[in-house]
DNA sequence: ACCCATCACGCATAT
DNA sequence: ATCGTTAAAG
DNA sequence: ATATGCGTGATGCTTTAACGA
């Protein structure tokens, strides 16, 4: 473990979570859920009020209208799985000891119901085995007993008992009546606004406070709204639902409402927005699954709307194998026309000769460049063979580790961690972000230009290991989408620096930039650094292990600029 | 980074 | 009773 | 043999409680 350079907030470290300054465990308010909660509901409302329904609006009222322990107890039944629960099994006692107030005053807003009568299918989920086998002991086989949870209550349902029947048994057992949340669909519209996203949630408050997360501490201009329009929010949350059917019906194995759900999806222009982006999303993984479905022609209508590799390759594919040469021809040109991004063009090459080929033309490839290769015999092990190879390389290199792209990332993330967290318009919704809202997409570079231009003249003139372990000092432990804290050591950022020609790094550096997305991944399983020698990037292959296509245009691409790199292609010793 | 992305693995195919 | 899996919670 | 495509599985805050088998 490397000392502790400043660290602004707290970090998390082996056996538990400690606040830096005083290393004692980080205590939370008891209520800090529903304070979380509050901010969420006080900075939406500021930011987007004018975007709200009046319904939305209406739960913002009768949330507030109730008393902590009511408030805190909608905050915690909202965070829980599904909205149906049995209110003596909730304990909260940070709340109150009885819940039975709080939740009165909760249903007098409407924010939850009361049912007497769930019906079977609620009762299968509300109640434990035990209690099921209890409630209908008299018409169960005895040796239900026996049979798993599901197959049990298939059992149930098959006996189609009348609901009177069922609600008799159930109000002779129970005393209380089971609850009914009424509010994931508000919070959901809440939180969307709120992160901009909706994979994040109130969890990220939290890690924030225990120390597990930091972040950076970039300006929030609240005036920038990520969603310009109600549509815009009643568009995204309709892309949720569409992609939830799309999961639902892969889990059932539905391939005629599949199809059908093709047709559901918008036509959208190529905008590059970051809504078009999911809607083609979508599209590629529709056509995918319809692929896997033998539906070509439904697949092939789901990539045509999608304006995201790899729709236009697997339209070609698909063509292809549909004997619509011409077709597949036609669409291979377009693609030389105007590539998508480097994989297409790699696609496209290959593709288009053996379609020429199939069409009886006489073409040829030319070959890449054959990266520099060595055979290695090693003896077998357990370990990864990644790590077996860095054993054998350090019989020659001083210091050989297995980075993946862990460190020509982090290198990235360091180096450019200012031009990553300057404050554009827009680039960043909410305090909870590790980068910009535009990292992935072209635009990264292009609105950064000659800021990220003068910083990578600065650093080609600088002490690049100073430079490099100041902002790892500066920034250590704060999230950032390029720095995988855990992975990198400081004395290993030290050395890399100082051995790495910077010319090379810089050349690593842009190619990052050129498709932040596409080649963060790729790079060499080794790094081998020696004071002597220099540097070699090793990329390891065990038998039966190939190249990938991303390891192969970084490979290209490291040849035309002179960066010492190798595969080697490993065997084990015969026993 | 929107139920992700990433890597290596193991298998089946085509050349 | 005990174990593995999953949800809840900090 | 060699290349290529495809699907799969582990991994990603940690600790504790509840549940099913
Ligand atoms: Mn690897
Ligand atoms: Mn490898």
């Amino acid at each position: 473990m490397p000392c502790w350079p400043v660290c602004r907030v707290s970090c998390a470290m082996p056996g538990g979570v400690f606040n830096v300054s005083d290393m004692a465990p980080v205590e939370l308010h008891p209520l800090y859920y529903l304070h979380n909660f509050e901010v969420l509901c006080d900075t939406v409302e500021a930011q987007y009020g004018d975007l709200l329904t009046a319904q939305e609006l209406q739960f913002l009222q009768d949330f507030r209208a109730c008393e902590d322990a009511a408030r805190g107890l909608f905050v915690r039944l909202t965070s829980r799985r599904g909205t149906w629960f049995r209110p003596e099994k909730l304990n909260y006692p940070e709340l109150t000891e009885n819940l039975t107030v709080p939740l009165e005053q909760l249903a007098s807003r409407g924010l939850v119901s009361f049912t007497a009568d769930p019906g079977l299918e609620l009762l299968l989920e509300l109640c434990l085995k035990g209690e099921l086998l209890q409630l209908f002991a008299d018409i169960l086989a005895p040796d239900a007993r026996k049979l798993r949870k599901p197959e049990l209550a298939e059992q149930l349902l098959q006996l189609a008992l009348d609901s009177e029947e069922v609600n008799r048994r159930w109000q002779d057992w129970y005393t209380h009546s089971v609850i009914e949340v009424h509010g994931p669909a508000v919070v959901e519209v809440l939180q969307l606004l709120f992160f901009g996203n909706r994979r994040q949630s109130l969890t990220d408050f939290v890690l924030s406070d225990l120390g597990v997360a930091s972040y950076e501490s970039y300006a929030l201009d609240r005036r920038y709204r990520l969603f310009a329009s109600r549509a815009q929010v009643d568009e995204y949350l309709q892309a949720a639902v569409l992609r939830e059917q799309f999961y639902n019906l892969l889990e059932q194995d539905d391939v005629e409402a599949m199809v059908a759900l093709v047709a559901l999806l918008p036509v959208t222009r190529s905008s590059h927005t970051p809504q078009q982006q999911r809607w083609d999303k979508l599209r590629n993984r529709l056509g995918r699954q319809l692929e896997r479905y033998q539906q070509p022609a439904a697949a092939l209508r789901a990539y045509a709307g999608s304006h995201m590799h790899p729709a236009r390759e697997r339209s070609v594919r698909l063509l292809e194998s549909q004997g619509e040469l011409e077709q597949a021809l036609e669409l291979c040109d377009s693609m030389a026309m105007d590539p998508w991004c480097e994989a297409e063009m790699d696609f496209q090459r290959r593709k288009s000769v053996q379609l020429a080929r199939k069409n009886g033309a006489a073409v040829t490839l030319l070959k890449p460049p054959v990266p520099i290769s060595e055979r290695l015999v090693l003896a077998p092990t357990e370990r990864r063979v990644e790590e077996a190879a860095a054993a054998h390389y350090r019989q020659h290199w001083q210091w050989v580790g297995h980075v993946e792209n862990s460190m020509v990332n982090a290198l990235f993330g360091l180096a450019l961690w200012e031009q990553i967290f300057a404050e554009v318009a827009g680039a960043f919704v909410n305090p909870f972000q590790s980068a910009p809202l535009d990292m992935y997409s072209g635009t990264f570079y292009r609105t950064r230009r000659s800021a990220i231009d003068a910083r990578l003249d600065e650093l080609a003139q600088a002490d690049l290991a100073a430079v490099l372990l100041a902002s790892y000092d500066a920034h250590f432990g704060i999230s950032n989408r390029w720095v995988s804290w855990r992975g990198i050591e400081r004395e290993m950022i030290a050395t890399a620096a100082q051995i790495i020609p910077v010319t090379h790094l810089i050349a690593m550096w842009r190619r990052i930039l050129f498709d932040p997305q596409a080649n963060r991944s790729g790079l060499p399983d080794l790094l081998a650094l020696d004071p002597e020698h220099g540097y070699c990037m090793i990329e390891v292959k065990g038998p039966g292990d190939q190249l990938q296509l991303n390891q192969k245009r970084w490979l290209r691409y490291f040849s035309e600029q002179d960066i010492p790199v190798k595969v080697a292609w490993v065997s084990w010793h015969d026993a």
